[in-house]
DNA sequence: GGCCGGCATGTAATCGATTTCTCGGATGCG
DNA sequence: CGCATCCGAGAAATCGATTACATGCCGGCC
């Protein structure tokens, strides 16, 4: 039991050689219905497990799908993460999860490893958007790129602007004075979701104040920073807008640890917060389809696996406002 | 560019055989300096990198270690996969992230997929803990057991039944009648959680009273549900110990559907609850140190990737108690 | 009836690395 | 000065699969 059979112990046990049990075990074309019995009574016997390395080796790929995001913490990643690994699974593929830190040096470790384990292919919500697809589609991997853009690949992503615009108008309902707090600018989220921002703002004749306005990385305790910066200002904000869900919880903490009276503020955030952390549902916020967003990324992966080589596609989803103030 | 250069070709470049570049590339040892010169420069100009399944099929080890646990979306899991990624990373390995969804047939699809990749060793968090260490044993990939305990493997687990024990006692300082709802008990965590519960009350003299226990999932719909089930009683509970956060969190939206005044159950978690869900700290709540956690397990996984051949070793952890009520 | 085509099967090359074995030159010792 | 030893480097086997090519058998067609 110790040693595990290979398929030529297979081909030996059946009586055939090694090439006819190749071809049972994968074309299953074109071999004596009496040869495949033999085959699979031998394989079943001796529990036969083919080594993904070598047939990596001779194939070029290993049937491994890379994930690459920026923080496994966020439940907008892990739930389109489960998107991605249920019908990635289905097709016979491992997902490899890598975790990136929204750092550029540790996204770049990881897609080096990756393409060195001659993944099948890649999702990536890439730190930076400007990032060079032409150093992996190199390796001849196919890439799709998800809720952030990349250049020259597939890509997936959420309708940032709308989103922020529908997110930020109902905000301006019952406020003036609306700050936002956005991820950084470099990724497409954190640079659509401030256009949304501001074109709001500009529908009901509002200017856009900078100092209104404040950069942070997407961490509860970047949000928690930009919003005692927005709580520090001489004349503060009525309500501020978050580019996610954990800058949110940073501003829930930070405006409560600054008021007596936290509702004072509203509050506002482009990914839905846990149940616990907003019972009444006073923060506004967008249904994020996020496991759909993973479903159609591993969907467009999987047909470029398949050999699909048409230029590069994108699939833009909406989303949907959640819950109202009051 | 198209192309990626192999070994043959850095060898012929550098005006030496194969075998002289493997043993720079790893031995180092035995090589005349002027040819390690000629090789390493000849590689830099190819941007040689090694095929990892070429040389995984030959050494029988792919440079990846497995990890697997019930729930990417529970912080404790996903720190805790932080402490093995870090250290395992240091050393040149790439981290396959499986998530079971608490459900066996999963964790056993997974495992076998992770076989068939020959990852160089695999940490779990096993969904029960009968789980045969045989199975995968006989593969002879080194296991090591995280949080759960597994026969014949080196664990690494937190000291449940104090914890219980400490928590427990905290809320029958201001309770007498304190119900828990535990995780599965057949997993350890869930078992010894309960096990410390239950001496925490003969501790005080209280008897253990079958009706304030209810076994849920960990999850949080999980955790609602049982919460519903207990403030149904005749006689409502004064307290309730979750074993872990998600069914704290269902637990608290129970409460706060059918009590007017949530702070009159007190509330306790074995894990911590994200500032936003409590932001007064009435929860009484266990520091547990899941980072460190993964750090040992890894730890030992890498020395026994190693060749360290020693019986199974098992590590317990000690939690403190993190805030307290009122 | 002989030849050709097609198809099922086997043989052997191949993927890209590691590693054993071998060989030749240099060194050391008697 | 000659022989044994040691060591560095290359040739070739090897890991375990896939697959191009060779082979042999069968049936059909002229």
């Amino acid at each position: 039991m110790a040693a595990r059979a290979k398929l030529s112990d297979v081909a030996r046990l059946a009586g055939v050689s090694t090439a006819t049990v190749s071809r049972v075990l994968n074309d299953n074309d074109r071999v004596a219905p009496e040869l495949v019995e033999r085959v699979l009574k031998a394989k079943a016997e001796l529990g036969y497990r083919y080594n993904s390395l070598a047939r990596g080796l001779r194939t070029r790929a290993n049937a491994v799908v890379g994930v690459v995001i920026p923080d496994v913490t966020n439940p907008f990643f892990t739930d389109l993460v489960r998107g991605i690994e249920d019908l990635v699974r289905e097709n016979g593929y491992l997902l490899v999860l890598c975790n990136t830190d929204e750092t550029a040096a540790k996204e770049e470790a990881y897609l080096e490893l990756l393409v060195d384990q001659q993944v099948a292919g890649l999702v990536i919500a890439p730190v930076r958007s400007t990032i060079e697809a032409a150093s992996f589609d190199l390796a001849g991997i196919p890439v799709v790129a998800v809720d952030r853009t990349m250049n020259g690949v597939d890509t997936v992503t959420l309708d940032n602007v709308r989103g922020a615009i529908a997110v930020t108008s109902r905000l301006l309902e019952s406020a003036r004075r609306v700050a936002t707090i956005t991820g950084p600018l470099v990724t497409t989220t954190g640079s659509e979701r401030l256009v949304g921002y501001r074109r709001a703002l500009s529908d009901v004749g509002i200017d856009f104040e900078p100092e209104l306005f404040v950069e942070a990385d997407y961490s509860e305790s970047g949000g928690y920073a930009a919003a005692h910066r927005l709580l520090a200002l001489e004349e503060r904000p009525e309500a501020i807008f978050c580019g996610n869900h954990a800058m949110a919880l940073g501003a829930m903490r930070a405006i409560s640890e600054v008021l007596d009276d936290p509702s004072e503020i509203a509050l506002a955030s482009f990914e839905p917060l846990p149940w616990a952390a907003d019972p009444g549902g006073r923060v506004v916020t967008l249904a994020v389809p996020s496991y759909e967003l993973g479903q159609r990324a591993a969907q467009m992966l999987l047909e470029r696996i398949r050999g699909f080589e048409g230029p590069a596609r994108s699939i833009v989803v909406q989303t949907e406002l959640l819950r109202t103030p009051r």
